[in-house]
DNA sequence: ACCTGTGAAGTCATTCACAGCC
DNA sequence: GGCTGTGAATGACTTCACAGGT
């Protein structure tokens, strides 16, 4: 069964290390900015800005390449936008369905970053029979039912998830099952996969709230001058009778 | 003028490791979870499998916040929740505003996820003058012309930014002289902000390409016994004359 | 003179493994 | 016997700093 361990054995990936290839997009896009300006080489220093990291890092993680570069002079755009193209797998281009057709999966097959590079919006899929057949983004809308015959039949590899929590795991087996070993999980659900499936998730209220506990520091920065106050002890409060506490509610 | 360092000087942040805040999030949905089903105890191996994590790792994490388990017995769910909601400053409200009401800001405004764990959407702001007015997720979009007010007026200090990413960089800093420092960017730019200010990123082209590296490596998997054929060169295929897209090209 | 590529050092994160408590 | 809390070990990532090419 494979119990929910997303966790692949090792940074297996041939030499390059998770987080340069978490990166990788970062540089393809300021690359591909450059080149659309004619820009013909770039320096370590000036394309490490344009992207947001430094420029050690950035060569570092080049050299997990190979040597594209020119010692004295830069590297050469083109080039460099073809060699990460490829790396990332970007020269094929990728078929995509999209589950969940509320709000958000809408959203997402409208948007245009999609066709860009190299993945192309195979399918809409969504489990209520009123949105078979209506057009989202210029494109009918399938029931659940064929999901199997749709993942089959266009080669997808890469799923989307945009159901409700509820329905994600659920989705997240029909697809594997069919055949799909990547999958953008948009739900705020965890899913369990098999090994050899890889699962990103996108979650919105979670980068919320990473975001609220830095605001949180800096409020507390006032006042304190030596023993930063922890987030205020606040009375334990334990067992509230039926909570009396957050009554929060996943999303 | 601080060029784009989001970089803060150090984790500063008074003891707990980044990696631990990004996944209390994950512990605190759990955790929830089992509290609605009124499970008064839980743990660490039970609640590690539901978060998706491994258990060592959760104990690791729990201990940067304090002793709040049980030898021999677990965590105490209730207790927990509320340590845990403390911690990320969840027990205050935060007022945010989404700035780009597009398809995805109005999918963000209906996003029920936001109201439910200390965040408000205050306000909802967009540049298109036709849309003032107009009611998204049962709340009027206001133009961007208010901007400052409406982030002075409603003590907002997280801003969500879906505008296109032509704008982002432009509206980033018009909240930031606004008083905001947090910031959820989902336009594909990178953002330069001042120190202090804190940046997230949720970036769809940059997961898939993510997604795409391993695809690719899975697909070079068979053949391979010893030597793992680099990512196979595969015709360039491509090279639209004028390329919205990478017009890809070795040297 | 400039800029890449990379060992070596430093920092941060995960995992191990077990003492201590229930 | 079961489970937490945590030093110590290991591993991953980043940054430094400079040798080596143009």
């Amino acid at each position: 069964m494979a119990t929910g361990r997303t966790h692949r054995p090792a940074t297996r990936s041939r030499g390059i290390p998770e987080a340069t290839v978490a990166r990788l997009p970062l540089y393809l896009r300021a690359l591909t900015a450059l080149s659309e300006r004619s820009v013909p080489t770039v320096s370590s220093e000036e394309l490490a800005a344009a992207a947001g990291v430094n420029s050690a890092k950035l060569r570092k993680d080049f050299s997990y390449l190979g040597s594209y570069g020119t010692r004295g002079v830069g590297y050469d755009v083109e080039y460099l936008v073809y060699q990460i193209s490829r790396e990332l797998g970007l020269t094929q281009d990728w078929p995509v369905v999209i589950v969940g057709i509320g709000n958000l999966g809408a959203a997402l097959a409208n948007y245009g970053g999609f066709a860009s590079r190299g993945f192309r919006v195979a399918a809409l899929i969504d489990a209520d029979p009123a949105m078979a057949g209506k057009p989202v983004a210029g494109m009918p809308v399938q029931h659940t039912d064929d999901l199997e015959r749709i993942i089959e039949d266009n080669g997808v590899s890469i799923g989307v998830i945009a159901t409700p929590a509820g329905a994600a795991q659920q989705v997240c087996e029909r697809l594997v099952a069919a055949g799909v070993t990547s999958i953008l999980n948009f739900a705020p659900t965890v899913l369990s996969v098999p090994d050899g499936v890889d699962v990103r998730k996108v979650d919105l209220s979670i980068e919320l709230q990473i975001l609220a506990f830095h605001e949180q520091r800096k409020a507390g920065e006032e006042a304190a001058a030596d023993g930063v106050a922890p987030p205020v002890a606040a009375k334990p409060h334990r067992k509230g009778p039926d909570g009396d506490v957050p009554a929060v509610m996943p999303a």
